[in-house]
DNA sequence: CTGTATCCATGGAGATACTG
DNA sequence: CAGTATCTCCATGGATACAG
């Protein structure tokens, strides 16, 4: 790798950690940009969110979206007048602006698409030695 | 936001939320990216990410820096050479590749420096206008 | 310096049952 | 349908002490 010619990059650095954490105050969590994921692509309801965002339960949905909607990622709207109340929940503009980081995310995953090796598991991924050359990108 | 005038957008958004769950599965948490950004700008060794990471604790790091280095996000050498032992962390190429998703964090964390509003604090925002605007950068 | 081991508190998160 | 209320389990993660 490139050796440090030029060491000190630390307010630069610095205040990317800073941005960084900051991002992740919002967005951490298992669930978190899953749930914003699922709303890229439109409104959804409740029950719909939950099957698309697969194994998330009702409570930690109905907790994350609270905190998405304070922070004015998405916004919550009742239809109170159909016989079963309708909830839809749509991303802001703010969420919006989260398109980069999800693309960078999503592309990289799917790039990535090898065995996760877990703390638990052993050492024992056998064939297919893909994961440290990994050269590329183009 | 735009109409879901082609509803069926479901393959691509579960194969999005496939990839970015997969992301997550690595670098999620607490300190994997902020450690992954420690060591953007170069190698560096225990105690200096350490400090970097500022906030988190020996055990900590060396749990996340083992995974990391599972994963082939990074590579730990020993110069053992010295008086006291020096272990240096070092970015693989495959941790370079997180490259856009670390820009587009941090960028997101740098034009939303706004307060965070986290679920224990009451809600002092009004019920209307509240952050969405999200007046640009400057 | 570079970690590891141990103890322990907090809260993340699942299961289930219930309400409006 | 759209959540809330409990109960509980266990992983996360801090503090401290110790080891190579």
């Amino acid at each position: 790798m490139q050796l440090p010619a030029k060491p000190p990059t630390h307010t630069e650095c610095n205040s990317a950690m800073r941005s960084v954490r900051d991002a992740l105050d919002l967005l951490g969590g298992k669930w978190k940009l899953p749930i914003i994921v699922g709303l890229t692509s439109g409104p959804r309801r409740f029950k719909q969110l939950q099957r698309e965002v697969a194994g998330i339960t009702a409570k930690m949905l109905s907790k994350e979206l609270k905190e998405l909607e304070m922070n004015g990622l998405l916004t919550r709207q009742v239809q109170a007048d159909a016989a079963p109340v309708a909830v839809t929940y749509t991303l802001a503009s703010y969420g919006d602006s989260l398109f980069p980081v999800i693309e960078a995310l999503r592309d990289w995953g799917q790039q990535h698409r090898t065995r996760i090796m877990h703390p638990g598991a052993a050492a024992a991924a056998p064939e297919t030695a893909e994961a440290p050359q990994l050269a590329v990108v183009a």
